[in-house]
DNA sequence: TGACTTCGTGTGAATGTTACACTTTCATCA
DNA sequence: TGATGAAAGTGTAACATTCACACGAAGTCA
């Protein structure tokens, strides 16, 4: 069934850095390619829009149909439009970042995709295309976002404890932050819920659990604060 | 000469959205359409994204051909995918957003548009198709940037007074700032070089001309500053 | 019960932000 | 030519925020 054009047209794509954080270091999803052109090579996942849905729908389809990951916290990051980023014709993407929490890594590969799998950042391997610098805008991206907009609680289980919660900005920020410092700015904000359970893991002392304020998450979300550390 | 494709595929555009500063309040240049659809009706400058030319030099294009702009601060803004923003048929336009200064103010409307004009951001016409939501996306974008990156001088003549820097940021920001502390906190960045002119204008004591260090300007502009007000 | 490991907590110095009012310099006009 | 009007230009004290820094508490395990 074939569609004319009185203007050839770029084929229209978009593209998913997915982040996740293992409680170490930061990660992120990639797929290996089962088709040419990059054919086994690792890239982002991501894939031709349809001309009835929106850009984000076809982020979250091609998400879930190549990893597996569904509902997960999805901006749009930056299009790509360079003439000759892909090597068989005009290929314009639109970027997109998702974060991911731990529990929802129910990955699995499937169509277009031979394998799924999760890189630490500092380990990237070739990427296929322009994909690696998708992933570097992604990564500036994310590191200036954590600074004014709480979004790190994407990246955590429902529970957590502030220690679990410092890693992570360490993690993405790169950087050593203190401890106690840390803490009276973070439980400043009147974010975080105590719960009453204990997390216990090896022979120390228990921490304390936490999740945050959805109500207060989404106001805090949308108004912006200001994390300097 | 047709072009046929196995899919049917999204027309993709760019829209600018443009930001001029009189000294007064912050102006956005529209075009008024000469073509249906909306013809007639105010509308951003943008258009069709050719084969073979980056998404950038489209929007530098488009710009000026529809206004006579040219060499202007543009920068990208978000992709816009919506199934039925284009009445006629799938349309996904890429936004960016240009800062211009007065001098640069050589606007004349070309093909496709009848009329090229300024509108204060205070009272904007409707517009076409999404363009009101595009709009409101730059402004939300230009208020952030400006507090965190020095772009503010992209808007302002190559000499300029302290006032009328204090004016702009007080146009976009929509707030009331005060003098002194907006000069030691500009000054203390150490990026503005006072010229040897001083600024004439009506009976009253002439102000210190400056233009900004354009070294300096740059590393800033990279490494981002935060300017709270 | 002693050793080990992570959790959890406070203070003081330094820095940055805010609020606030008067003198200076020029042009104009009486 | 001196009085007037209008914007330019300047400093300080109260307050808030950030930063550097060290030790007891709570648990497990041998």
């Amino acid at each position: 069934m074939p569609h004319t054009y009185q203007y050839p047209r770029a084929a229209l794509t978009v593209d998913c850095v997915v982040f996740g954080f293992d409680g170490g270091g930061l990660q992120v999803l990639l797929i290996r390619r089962a088709l040419p052109p990059f054919k086994n090579k690792w890239a982002l996942p991501g894939g031709f829009v349809r001309i009835d849905e929106t850009l984000a729908a076809a982020a979250r389809r091609e998400l879930a149909e190549e990893t597996g990951l569904r509902d997960v916290f999805l901006e749009q990051l930056y299009t790509f439009g360079d003439v000759k980023r892909d090597p068989r014709e005009r290929v314009v993407s639109v970027a997109y970042y998702a974060l991911v929490k731990p529990a929802d890594h129910t990955t699995a590969a499937a169509t277009d995709a031979a394998e799924a799998k999760w890189f630490p950042v500092s380990a990237i391997p070739q990427l296929a295309f322009d994909h690696a610098a998708i992933l570097d805008t992604a990564l500036t991206r994310l590191r200036g976002k954590l600074t004014y907009q709480p979004i790190g609680f994407e990246l955590l289980p429902p529970k957590f404890t502030l220690t679990q919660l410092q890693r992570l900005y360490e993690a993405v920020l790169g950087t050593d932050i203190d401890k106690r410092n840390f803490r009276k700015k973070v439980l400043s904000f009147d974010l975080l819920i105590p719960l009453k359970e204990k997390h216990r893991d090896g022979a120390h002392r228990p921490a304390q659990l936490y999740r945050f304020d959805p109500v207060k998450y989404e106001r805090l979300k949308k108004r912006g604060f200001l994390f300097e550390i």
